[in-house]
DNA sequence: GATCCGTGGAC
DNA sequence: TGTCCAAGGAT
């Protein structure tokens, strides 16, 4: 492998520009037999080379000019905060950058600490993590703070292991605290290194399965030293030149050595096996409002869609919902009145579509059980799901 | 491996 | 408007 490095940088650099239409896949897999063949007919026509190998150092002289600055992000040559590295870490599962931002500051800000954070009542964590989605990860956030606490003394855990066993961490997390947090040799791979990967060689394989083979090629490019600025590039890289959609591969420090880019179809990948998404579920929501203004709120159910979140008295979620049952399922008996049109949501893994009524509540009237009256003016600063929100503005709309 | 978990933005 | 996607984890 690596002497053939050294021949197809040769060939690059001899080598006229490769046409577009050549067929790079047959001679990837050209076998030592054909490879003599090839050669012979070399001197008339240029075989298409293979791409040389890339380079860890070649991306890090990249990301040395090109980085983002992150709140999150150490400056080069300071030394990363686990806290913060690990904070923003949670917070950017499946999240965009731009989102986690303002969240980011939020929680900073309430809670500069691991301690302070650790000590906060799980309640106030929900609320600053209202509207960032996935709450299952503010749960988790909060019983890892308490573990670090109880288990290491209010001290991140430095190895890629330990790091594992704390709720909230998966393979990627621990590989990128431990990388980027404390310097140490490992290889988280996200969402964007896997289309980095998955282009640079050009794997015909979908994911989820190709996620080993992919791990497997990162892993073999993670330099020894500064494997955190190594992850973190090749982030950078994918989530700016390596896009999704519209790769800017004239850009690319690694246009060079990506198999994907000379086949001329680098968006193309990572091939991805599609994923099926749920039914339409439908609903009915009661919106209360009480003389005052105030409400009709409760807490939903621990764990689960939404787990621990405020919400308006709602009927199940269903598939056959039947709206000439809503009113069966009302809060209490009141002149419930159907606000006109539904409130729509799209959750990760179904559609959802809510009728609403709303009825008005004496000013004295007592709340159901497990349910209280909640002033409007405190909505905004309540554990309210965007769905709620939403259903809340319907229902108190004109 | 397949499902369950939110939300907002880009195209 | 629909689709895809974003620094994934837990079960």
């Amino acid at each position: 492998m690596k002497p053939l490095c050294q021949i197809d940088k040769a060939m690059t650099l001899a080598a006229p520009r490769v046409r577009k239409k050549a067929r790079p896949a047959k001679v990837v897999q050209k076998t030592a037999a054909r490879k003599k063949t090839v050669r012979k007919r070399a001197a008339a026509k240029p075989p298409a080379p293979r791409e040389p190998a890339p380079r860890a150092a070649t991306l890090l002289a990249w990301y040395a000019r090109h980085r983002r600055h992150l709140p999150w992000r150490a400056r080069p040559s300071e030394p990363a905060d686990p806290y913060r590295v690990w904070l923003s870490e949670i917070m950017l599962q499946q999240t965009t950058v731009k989102a986690v931002g303002p969240y980011f500051e939020r929680f900073l800000a309430r809670w500069p600490r691991l301690q302070d954070l650790a000590s906060a009542p799980l309640e106030d964590v929900l609320k600053l993590w209202a509207g960032l989605g996935y709450y299952a990860r503010a749960r988790n956030l909060h019983v890892c703070a308490r573990a670090i606490v109880e288990r290491h003394g209010g001290a991140f855990p430095d190895t890629e292991d330990t790091l594992r066993t704390l709720p909230g961490i998966g393979a990627y997390t621990a590989a990128a605290i431990a990388a980027i947090a404390f310097g140490r040799k490992a290889t988280p791979v996200d969402g964007n290194i896997e289309r980095v990967i998955a282009r640079l060689h050009a794997i015909e394989t979908p994911l989820p399965a190709a996620k080993p083979l992919i791990h497997a090629h990162a892993q073999a490019l993670t330099p020894a030293r500064h494997a955190g600025d190594f992850a973190q590039a090749m982030m950078d890289l994918g989530a700016s030149l390596c896009s999704p959609k519209r790769p800017a591969c004239a850009l690319c420090p690694w246009n060079d050595a990506c198999a994907a880019h000379r086949r001329g179809d680098a968006e193309t990948f990572p091939r991805k096996t599609p994923k099926a998404n749920g039914a339409l579920r439908r609903g009915a929501a009661y919106v209360a409002v009480r003389a005052d203004g105030a409400i009709l709120a409760r807490v939903r159910p621990p764990a689960g869609l939404l787990g621990g979140m405020m919400e308006v008295p709602t009927t199940d979620w269903t598939h056959d919902f039947d709206e000439r049952d809503a009113l069966a399922h009302a809060p209490f008996k009141a002149a419930w009145q159907r606000v006109p049109g539904v409130v729509r949501h799209v959750f990760t893994h179904f559609p959802l579509e809510l009728t609403v009524y709303r009825a008005r509540a004496a000013a004295g009237a007592r709340p159901p059980k497990d349910a209280r009256w909640l002033p409007q003016h405190k909505i905004a600063n309540e554990a309210f799901p965007n769905v709620m929100r939403k259903v809340i503005a319907h229902g108190i709309s004109d």
